[in-house]
DNA sequence: TCTATATACTTTGTATTACTAAGTATATTA
DNA sequence: TAATATACTTAGTAATACAAAGTATATAGA
């Protein structure tokens, strides 16, 4: 992918999809980074850095809380993200957000192309 | 909208929606601003202040090229962006990447939604 | 045993960009 | 005459994806 535009066209997306993640149940990190990268087909490969401050902000705005495991059987401790009551309200309305955005993107991309 | 997200959201996909409407004849600034507005049903509200620096950094890189319009009958002086070669080898470059992040999203807001 | 790799989280710094706000100037309309 | 629409410019700000480096543990291979 032509990287430049890559980067900047997923601005402000990696919420969205974070939180979506976190709708079913509680995630660590770690996880997040996997699943974001098998289920949207290696488009999204984030590294730790891109990740990590991401939920913090999310935990930040009272959008996802977290717990450390409480590590069983010798192994590596690891935080979990649970979505809030607020995170739940907030979810849909920017996954809102992003469906009116692309449909403007698309309406626009799509003009005169009959 | 909420405007904080639909701000990040839309980061990137300005330069390839600008290009797009200089695709088939050169524009000037102003039309674009209106063009944009109405072909993506208002999604797309770009004050001055957001466009014209858009415009001059796809200049600076090539993909278009200004020249000014001689006015004619006490009009206003308008400066008219055309795509240049490089500007039309890009375009489906930029369309592509766009293609493939909003599937990669597709993908993840969908899974488990049947 | 030693080493490399995968897992797991943290922090600092940088580049990019949409937007606000202000300014300049002309033409048109009330 | 004033207000509005047109048309372009510029300076400054906030937000964020990412690179890069660091810490630490568990596991697999040589």
């Amino acid at each position: 992918m032509n990287e430049k535009y890559e980067r900047q066209m997923k601005k402000g997306v990696l919420d969205l999809l974070v939180l979506k993640l976190l709708e079913k149940e509680p995630k660590y990190g770690y996880q997040l980074i996997t699943e974001l990268r098998d289920k949207s087909g290696a488009v999204f490969l984030l590294k730790e850095g891109t990740l990590y401050p991401i939920l913090y902000r999310l935990e930040e705005e009272g959008l996802v809380e977290s717990r450390w495991s409480e590590p069983k059987d010798r192994q590596v401790p690891r935080k979990y993200y649970a979505m809030t009551e607020k995170g739940r309200q907030t979810l849909p309305e920017i996954a809102d957000v992003w469906r009116q955005i692309s449909r403007g993107i698309r309406q626009v991309m799509e003009e005169e192309e009959v």
